[in-house]
DNA sequence: ATGAAAGCGCTAACAC
DNA sequence: GTGTTAGCGCTTTCAT
């Protein structure tokens, strides 16, 4: 980078102190009306610009934000970032990137990284893999702000933005119920994301509102394209298929749609479908999807406005109260059920 | 964030001034090995951190890239961020992600915050308004590197990373061709943005080599869902429809099946359809879509090895030769054709 | 109304 | 082999 116009060099022209001309910039009121023209013409002329380093050394802030995130290729936290970004930008703060991708090794170094960038604070949605949280306990103990959302946890002393997952769920399972489905498969989450458990939960309560037995059999582990299309042809193959399913998620349930048709079934008339996500691929699916709108981009606001207020009143470690903020979910109805 | 260690802190409990601390810290040779061994023990001991931002004021490096991108949300450029990701990563850098929203002015705004937050380089796909690349000219003014990816400007002194549009376009309307297609509407790009004009131009090149007339009536611009969807209804209900579409992007060419199918028309028998980009989509559709793919991740990782490379050289502006690599796109062959 | 000096954390040229 | 010092660019007391 080419040598930049720093205030001494105005100062020098001008036959001035540094400080002085630190203060006419700002502003300051001491400063006679001529030097403060003055150096402000200068400045715009020499094109200066604050040296953000400079400044951020001598705050001991970066204005910066550090995001922590599975991956950007999943719509949903792609909206998501569209959200904390929106955020970040009308209040002057950048958003740094590290991409998890699923891995809790990486995300380890994730957060060693955001902490050798000495970010202000942390947004943190963190991968599958995830069960020891020692790693985001070490940026708490720093006193870096931690915002977690859509994959919380509740051990640590930080706040948390979530879909509200259960109630999103339970009316997916609801709706396919009154869509007439009796026989109702669930392809879930991992049990040990909060998301996985509540939206479980959802399904069970919906079942249990229409007196429908939950039965275990009908559970499966399948939250991406692939397993889910093989868990869905292994099912429907058997005797007995399911003729409703809500899946954890709109890849997963595009993939039974999908391996419905490969086995000649008709969606919805043989089976309905319900996702979670409500992504851009939830329209072009066809049948098109009906699926719980979980709101990236609002989640992705809130986390950001959550942690931006943290940084604003820098509540001692002793006081600090975790916030739970929930964002209601909608289902949207479309021609899978 | 908590008073952290500093070398400073290390200094003083060991009876040491600060530069021994440093030297031994980076294992400079002269420092004595019992010196060294207990620095060591002690910044480990007390969660020793340097502090980068000093070493950015001090070395004038953030190690820090920022990245000028459309929208994340689209897979074709969440593709190529993993791929920056994953080099910059490897290389102990981080990056700092701004969106233009393919909003002109909102993309002038990110090239100040690029200035601001003192990255090292950055990496730049503009927006579909951008005619004007002053606020470019302006960051490679003040000598920081800048690489060109997918969307680039020839103008301008600076690496450039595409993948062979034009190749793309001709062996999918070759393809077309091949399949018996002889009547061929091509959804394009603004012709503002090179690739508009390299897919547009491998469209005609393709079609000349069958002896087909290029016919200008089929040319459309339409390079969203929407406008795909309304420009293939409209089309698609006159006498004497196309047989064949080829897409700029897969969103548009989904949104011609989709409008195929709403006619009443079938896919491939009807009419074919190969989309450019071989997206998540593309594998979702039904029939499941042809497409060129243009190795998103690929050109990610190459773009930012250029610029690495260019942070490495610091080659003096006038000395400056701009390189231009193009990554070969292949077709990927599926059910709409 | 302006300037001098110290300090944010670190490194490196220059002592000794 | 280790310490002293200056400096990266900026702000802010404390003088004057």
């Amino acid at each position: 980078m080419k040598r930049q116009i720093t205030i001494k060099d105005i100062a020098v022209k001008l036959g001035l102190s540094t400080s002085t001309v630190s203060r006419a910039l700002k502003d300051h009121p001491d400063i006679s009306p001529k030097t403060r023209a003055a150096v402000k013409e200068l400045a715009a002329l020499l094109g200066y610009r604050p040296n953000r380093i400079a400044l951020n050394l001598r705050n001991n802030s970066t204005r910066t934000i550090g995001l922590i995130i599975p991956e950007i290729e999943h719509y949903f936290f792609s909206a998501i970032i569209n959200g904390i970004e929106e955020i970040a930008y009308k209040n002057d703060y950048s958003v740094m990137v590290f991409q998890s991708n699923e891995s809790y090794k990486r995300e380890v170094i994730n957060t060693q990284a955001v902490l050798t960038n000495r970010v202000d604070g942390v947004l943190v949605s963190f991968s599958k893999e995830t069960n020891d949280f020692s790693h985001f306990q070490k940026l708490i103990e720093n006193e870096i702000p931690v915002v977690f959302f859509d994959r919380v946890v509740d051990s640590l002393p930080a706040d948390q933005v979530v879909a509200d997952d259960y109630q999103g769920a339970f009316i997916a399972v609801n709706h396919l119920i009154e869509k007439g489905c009796r026989r109702i498969a669930h392809f879930a989450a991992p049990q040990n994301l909060q998301i996985g458990k509540s939206r479980l939960s959802g399904y069970h309560d919906a079942l249990l509102k229409h007196n429908i037995h939950f039965d275990h059999e009908l559970v499966f582990l399948a939250d991406t394209y692939e397993t889910a299309k093989k868990a869905a042809h292994d099912i429907l193959r058997k005797p007995n298929p399911p003729d409703g399913f809500f899946a954890v998620n709109d890849m997963s349930a595009i993939a039974i749609i999908k391996a419905a048709k490969e086995l000649g079934k008709r969606v919805p008339e043989d089976l309905k479908v319900v996702g979670f996500e409500n992504s851009k691929s939830a329209g072009l699916s066809d049948p098109e999807l009906t699926t719980v709108d979980q709101f990236g981009f609002e989640l992705g606001r809130e986390a950001c406005l959550m942690l931006l207020k943290r940084l604003k009143e820098q509540t001692p470690a002793e006081l600090f109260k975790p916030i739970r903020k929930v964002i209601k979910t909608k289902l949207v109805v479309r021609s899978s059920t």
